[in-house]
RNA sequence: GGUGCUAUCGUCUAGUGGCCUAGGACAACGGCCUCUCACGCCGUAAACCCCGGUUCGAGUCCGGGUAGCACUACCA
């Protein structure tokens, strides 16, 4: 029976999406794509206590960013979240009638059982008796419907008792869960206990229940998750089939997790901030508690750029490709290829990601995404054609876009002290004296001709750029017998302040004829000799 | 403690019994290019957790260790 394919992401709202469910969230599109299904986002809102404000925001934001199209479910619009689809709502907390009914057919089916046991009284049993768990072994000591007689299980409701319903577990029995990615899991129910459905007290599902039921009026096909859920699965499995839904039961697939990057454990929030990369797709503001989370966007990444690290971070292609579009991680994707052990989060291999996705991009657009940065040095120009120029005369050496700033700097701001180890290297005895006749070679030169170059062929056939000012500074230098390097070095001093930057005559032609001989001037008063 | 999952270069990984003298990528290192710094290109170094077994043959299959991780809530 080939099924509709249809996954689901269903994040909760506890704070900012962590970049490994945006992984999961990506792996379950990819999926969908491929196959041609639906990929769907619902909102595990169970537990109002964790409930954190603008998470939901930020999560449909993160998605919209990053390019995980939802098919159905809530989703990003133009800045605004919208619902769509048949099998709504998709907030977990809107759903409490339907769950209703649900709880009701387990406890009228006998698979499940009301119990009135506080909190209090469970954890003086934990602590109390070692390794204490509420099941077959146990069940029947305590305050719940199986030990008590209906009439009082009744009045004590009516009286306003906060109960919970737990699904009645029966013992020794191996579950067999089949995993897309593990192959076939077995545990022995023994190990599992009466899990709570259902709290009285917030009238709401816990996860087990409500996932179960909505994956299945949702017609969820696939369940791919974090491998953290395989504990839970075969509770999961059991669930199904107290239902009658093992006919229609999900296929699993349980994720490898996202380590740290040094030493082991799960990636947390606390890894981004202490070895200073950001784990969260934005900057998230956190409401509840006060704390600022920093973002890959915030961090001038490429959502591109994102995926493309993402994907390969427990996943490879079929051959040896590194670079993938969406369209090709969609084309090329496989669960069969998705490993089952942790991948530790290789933060440098994000960089060079980024670096390449930035080489793609044209400098038109990196110039208005640059301008931010430009702004925060107080560089307010407005000409979008000489950034342009700059940004694509350095983008190669930068991983990121703020970083452009320091390759670019002195284009926009004359060099106010020249660097000492320059200087020491490159800024030798006669260097005042060839920049003063360089001056008087530079004056004679026309506007025009300042900025003209010509393509050519060197001895190796390369088409390379020769500039005018190469014709008529190169055979100044080799009449005199000056050295090249000797002369140029001491030059892109004078501009840049340092012994670095694009070519020398990629640095005249953005300066211009007279901010290039101004800054000349100043620096043979300013160096002189040393 | 219990249960489960996992185990190849520093990191992400290829590998499904002979194509393995273990391949690719990031990072590292060296060289080339060059007026500088980079980029780029070329190259070097770098791994099958241990012990048994099966087999003519094991990174690959099996068993046992060991280690790591996850789960063990009226959280998801």
């Amino acid at each position: 029976m080939e099924r509709r394919v249809r996954v689901r992401f269903a994040p909760s709202p506890t704070g900012a999406l962590h970049i490994g469910g945006v992984r999961t969230a990506l792996y379950n599109y990819l999926f969908a794509r491929q196959h041609g299904g639906d990929m769907l986002l619902r909102i595990e809102d169970t537990d109002s206590t964790r409930f954190v404000p603008g998470a939901e925001e930020y999560i449909l934001e993160a998605l919209d960013w990053l390019g995980i199209g939802i098919d159905e479910g809530l989703r990003m619009r133009d800045g605004k979240i919208e619902a769509v689809g048949e099998h709504g709502p998709y907030r977990q907390s809107e759903r409490r009638e339907i769950y209703h009914q649900y709880v009701k057919q387990l406890l009228d089916s006998g698979h499940a059982y009301i119990a009135f046991d506080t909190p209090e009284e469970l954890e003086a049993k934990r602590t109390a008796i070692p390794n204490f768990q509420y099941d077959a072994r146990t069940r029947m000591e305590m305050r719940n419907s199986l030990t008590m007689q209906a009439e009082e299980v009744q009045a004590l409701i009516e009286k306003g008792e906060k109960y919970v319903v737990r699904f009645k577990v029966e013992p020794n029995e191996d579950v067999h869960v089949h995993d897309l990615i593990r192959g076939e899991v077995v545990i022995n129910s023994n190990i599992l206990d009466d899990k709570v459905l259902y709290k009285s007290a917030d009238d709401l599902p816990t996860y087990h229940l409500a996932n179960i039921v909505d994956d299945h009026l949702m017609e969820i096909s696939h369940v791919i998750r974090g491998e953290e859920w395989l504990p839970s699965a075969p509770l999961h499995v059991l669930l199904y089939r107290a239902f009658g839904w093992q006919d229609t039961m999900p296929q699993f697939a349980h994720l490898p997790l996202l380590l740290k990057p040094d030493g082991n454990g799960k990636l947390s929030k606390r890894d981004g901030d202490r070895l200073g990369f950001p784990v969260f797709p934005l900057e998230f503001h956190n409401q509840k508690d006060g704390t600022v989370s920093s973002g890959y966007r915030e961090c001038g990444y490429l959502p591109e750029a994102v995926i493309n690290f993402l994907a390969l971070l427990g996943w490879h292609g079929s051959g040896d490709q590194e670079m993938y579009t969406m369209d090709d991680l969609i084309k090329d994707f496989s669960l069969d290829r998705v490993s089952k052990s942790g991948a530790k989060f290789d933060f440098e291999k994000g960089k060079w990601f980024n670096h390449q996705y930035l080489q793609l991009r044209s400098n038109e657009e990196l110039a208005e995404m640059f301008r931010p940065t430009l702004l925060a040095h107080g560089i307010d120009c407005l000409d979008m054609d000489m950034i342009a120029k700059v940004v694509g005369l350095t983008k190669d050496r930068v991983n990121f876009i703020p970083e452009l700033w320091d390759q670019v700097n002195f284009f926009f701001v004359a060099p106010t002290e020249y660097d000492e180890k320059s200087l020491k290297k490159r800024w030798k005895e006669d260097s005042p004296k060839h920049m003063s006749e360089l001056l008087a070679i530079l004056e004679g030169v026309s506007e025009e001709e300042w900025h003209s170059c010509r393509e050519e062929k060197n001895e190796n056939g390369e088409t390379v750029i020769r500039w005018h000012l190469d014709d008529v500074v190169m055979p100044w230098i080799a009449e005199k017998e000056y050295g090249v390097g000797i002369v140029m070095n001491a030059f892109r001093i004078c501009l840049v302040g340092a012994a670095r930057g694009p070519h020398i005559w990629n640095i005249t032609d953005v300066l211009g004829k007279q901010e290039t001989i101004d800054r000349v001037q100043t620096a043979i008063t300013r160096i002189g000799n040393l």
